[in-house]
DNA sequence: GTGACGACTTGGATTTCTCTCA
DNA sequence: TGAGAGAAATCCAAGTCGTCAC
């Protein structure tokens, strides 16, 4: 490869098309061609003859792919294949020389079998000659699951052309298999890497709105205002200044940080002084001219964000694009810790590039700083790492990292191993359960602690619980770090014989745990479960201590783990919430399965089982989630609804006993809502056409408020409409009537199964598990089982996530063979 | 042996997108 | 067709665990 050319040009100008790619060049390590290259037509020209499946619109920017020749996925289903090249031909390709000494050329090409060619070190070796087609490895016809179900659903249903870029990306993408590839050397995570760093927020545009301190108003430097803006932007009755006990928290650190912000000597002291309103109602019109955004302004927000995501949402790691999670840089604000974390209200800096470290290899090109003037703090490059930027924020002085996302193969490998490992947990557990339940009446003091420990993270499945600096962090516990105060002995006053203890504590998250542990109940007990010694062993460990004294005095996290590592090799707490999880969701689906008419359920209700044996799994997880006003609102409606469905039917019988009883007297009929229909229409219209015609901030709030009140009245039009819905507009028959109140039945039982559905899942959270916990496989293999669609159990993201789970059999089992896969 | 720290996973809240239903 | 609800994506805080220096 020429080096004057791509060499120098960094990954994101070149995926966001900033600079021109060489055409003719073979994709190589330094330069990905997923531009939107100004010459992206010329390019064209001379290659579309060779493409005679495809010819792209001479309007369209996205052309930056080849459509050759059918290829297939893993699964064996047909795709056409896309080829990604920076421009040219693959026989422009052929005759250009080859660059072969550091900077490798790697050509990008789903291949279909996803395996690379032949290599050293895992990178693909150079590539000078076309391709010559390969055979495609077929998958076997029992992993049945389409390529829709391994992340490209959309090209089931849509064409190559009706995707957009990103689409089309992630489609070619998905061609590599990483599952099927070489591993980069022991101990390196990578071998080559290069990205286009991290994207910063925009410098901060004063909005010149004057907060008033002790009612007059204050000059600010843009500074300080951007910080009185953080304050002003906080919900007043939000998670921190809503509650009572963090709000004092919050604007203590808030307070502090802002004074020393504005220096010795300012004004402002005193926080009941300050009024953040005239921000805070700054801000909320901004909200409403916001709403008022017109469909070409939302669209051209949606260009501003993709050009964003060209640039820094894409690495290229060994020859294979992969998406980046977290390309944009966290912005200033005040710090939302959680809990009655001692540092909320903070201000959190805005990060300059000199602050953030770059991990590249060493024959990629550094990517260029995007902020004028700035340049990286660092240059690195540590291939045992997969973090591609790091720098380290001022609130905790911690690292934070910019890594791959979700559904890279650097997650999708530890995600992998992690499951592999909890299903190696089955073929050892007898072992194990055998080993903690022998030593929990031993002896020795420490030994009965880490039995117990050992019990109550199997059991239970409680976090393993490091040690916390209070003064630092939220009071949150864990297993180990449990203390006496957590615990409450006979919590019902019940007598001697009771065996209850009830856990009252902070979890991560500062998420309640609280439940009452009846360990001398079955559940416990039976199959010499221990519960009883268990009970015996808390009482001792807390017998003559104080309410703040550790539980487990003579326990660590590292002490538990490394004798979990004596008993099976890489074994640790953790591994016994991912075990216990998937097996609980495998239990679950099998013993529903089993039961009398299962075959004859829809794949919806079949949906339905799977997630009751998923909230069992984030029930056993503790994955709980606040109710959120929408949500109670949301129950609200439907309550109401319901009720007036039930008064409805009321009313419904009383007419079919009029028209009985041959009494068509006082039978209620529909009253025509025309006029109150007239008024929404003229006011939508009105306010559509001021949102059109809206050029000035005033205008589109004038926009926005009659668009409300136009909804307004729609809803009454609804209203009325559903009040009278039940009615007819005249006298009806009789049969009309029994029809109707079937009718009503039917929709005031699904309406009741809805509000109970809500209710019960409201405060549960089912994704958490889902994407941390279960074995993807195990999912998997019963939707094959069951003929149930994967996509109604795994969204996009998950499905991409979990493509390296989705060629599993129908009769696949979470067990230790598959632990021994490692 | 232990504490600090780096790297990565887990997790709820918030925001944005998509679907459903009237 | 549009509003509202729900799902998905994103954000970033807060865990766990391995390693290393002392």
């Amino acid at each position: 490869m020429d080096s004057s050319s791509d060499d120098d040009v960094p990954l994101g100008q070149l995926m966001a098309g900033r600079k021109t790619a060489k055409p003719n060049a073979v994709v190589s390590s330094s330069s990905v061609a997923v531009s939107s290259s100004p010459s992206s037509s010329s390019k064209r020209s001379s290659s579309s003859k060779k493409r005679p499946n495809y010819k792209e619109d001479s309007d369209d920017d996205d052309e930056d792919f080849e459509y050759n020749d059918d290829y297939e996925t893993s699964n064996g289903s047909k795709k056409k294949k896309i080829k990604m090249e920076n421009g040219g031909s693959s026989s422009s390709n052929s005759k250009k020389k080859p660059k072969v000494e550091k900077k490798a050329a790697v050509k990008i090409e789903p291949n279909g079998n996803g395996k690379d060619p032949p290599k050293k070190s895992g990178v693909a070796s150079p590539t000078t000659k076309p391709k010559k087609k390969t055979p495609i490895k077929k998958e076997s016809a029992a992993s049945g699951t389409s390529t829709s179900a391994a992340g490209a659903g959309a090209t089931s249903k849509r064409g190559l052309k009706q995707m957009d870029k990103a689409e089309r990306i992630s489609h070619a993408m998905q061609a590599y298999l990483w599952w099927n590839a070489n591993d980069p050397p022991a101990g390196c995570q990578w071998v080559k890497m290069e990205h286009a760093g991290v994207s910063f927020p925009e410098e901060y545009a004063p909005h010149g709105v004057k907060m008033l301190y002790d009612g007059k108003e204050v000059d600010l430097s843009p500074l300080e205002e951007e910080a009185a803006t953080f304050f002003a932007a906080m919900d007043p009755d939000g998670m921190h200044l809503g509650n009572p006990k963090t709000a004092p928290i919050f604007i203590k650190n808030f307070m502090t940080d802002f004074k020393a912000l504005l220096g010795k000597g300012h004004v402002i002291k005193d926080f009941d002084k300050c009024d953040f309103g005239p921000i805070r109602r700054h801000l909320e019109e901004q909200k409403i001219v916001k709403k008022a955004i017109t469909d070409s302004e939302r669209k051209q927000n949606k260009d501003v964000k993709n050009t964003a995501m060209f640039q820094f949402g894409y690495s290229l790691v060994d020859g294979h694009l992969e998406k980046v999670g977290n390309y944009n840089m966290e912005p200033p604000g005040a710090f939302r810790g959680r809990g009655e974390h001692p540092k909320m209200g903070k201000l959190k800096q805005r990060v300059a590039p000199e602050q953030v470290m770059i991990n590249i290899s060493e024959c990629a090109p550094a990517p260029k700083c995007a902020v004028p003037g700035h340049a990286w703090g660092e240059v690195r490059h540590d291939p045992t790492v997969q973090w591609l930027c790091q720098w380290t924020e001022n609130i905790n002085n911690q690292n934070k990292y910019m890594q791959l996302a979700a559904q890279s193969s650097f997650k999708g490998k530890s995600d992998r191993s992690k499951y592999n490992k909890a299903a190696k947990l089955c073929g050892n557990i007898v072992k194990i359960r055998a080993d903690y339940k022998k030593n929990l009446t031993s002896k020795s003091h420490e030994t009965r602690q880490l039995a117990t420990a050992m019990w109550v993270i199997d059991r239970l499945a409680l976090r393993v619980g490091g040690e916390k600096d209070t003064d630092e962090e939220a009071d949150t516990v864990g297993c180990c770090s449990l203390r006496v105060e957590h615990l409450k002995f006979d919590p019902n006053n019940e007598g001697d014989d009771n065996k209850e203890i009830e856990l009252e504590f902070l979890g991560k998250d500062s998420m309640l745990f609280k439940q009452t542990i009846d360990f001398g109940s079955a559940l416990y007990t039976e199959n010499n479960g221990m519960g009883e010694q268990v009970y015996e062993n808390f009482k001792s460990f807390c017998k003559k201590k104080k309410p703040s004294d550790d539980v487990f005095s003579d326990l660590t996290p590292t002490i538990l783990n490394s004798h979990l590592k004596g008993i099976m090799e890489g074994l640790t707490a953790k591994v016994f919430r991912t075990y216990n999880a998937s097996k609980t969701l495998q239990d679950e689906l099998l013993k529903t399965e089993g039961t009398a008419g299962w075959k004859r359920l829809t794949a919806s209700e079949k949906v339905v089982e799977y997630n009751n044996a998923n909230r069992e799994v984030a029930i056993l997880c503790n994955h709980q989630r606040s109710v959120s006003k929408a949500q109670e609102a949301t129950l609200d409606n439907l309550g109401a609804k319901l009720d007036k469905l039930k008064e409805q039917k009321k009313v419904l019988k009383k007419i079919l006993k009029k028209i009985t009883d041959g009494d068509e007297s006082k039978i209620p009929t529909k009253k025509d809502p025309a006029k109150l229909v007239e008024k929404a229409t003229k006011a939508l219209e009105k306010a559509k056409s001021m949102k059109e015609k809206a050029k000035t901030k005033e205008e589109k709030i004038a926009a926005t408020e009659a668009d409300e009140k136009a909804k307004i009245l729609k809803k009454e039009v609804a209203d009325v409409k559903f009040n009278e819905a039940h009615l007819w507009d005249n006298v009806p028959k009789k049969d009309q009537v029994i029809k109707r109140i079937e009718n009503w039945s039917e929709k005031i039982k699904k309406m009741e199964l809805n509000i109970k559905h809500k209710d019960d899942n409201k405060e549960v959270s089912l994704g958490t598990s889902k994407l941390n916990y279960m074995d993807p496989r195990i999912s998997v293999a019963f939707c094959k089982r069951n003929e149930v669609p994967i996509e109604k159990i795994f969204s996009k993201t998950m499905r991409d996530k979990f493509n390296w789970a989705m060629a599993v059999p129908p009769d696949w089992q979470f067990n230790e063979e598959v632990g021994k896969q490692g």
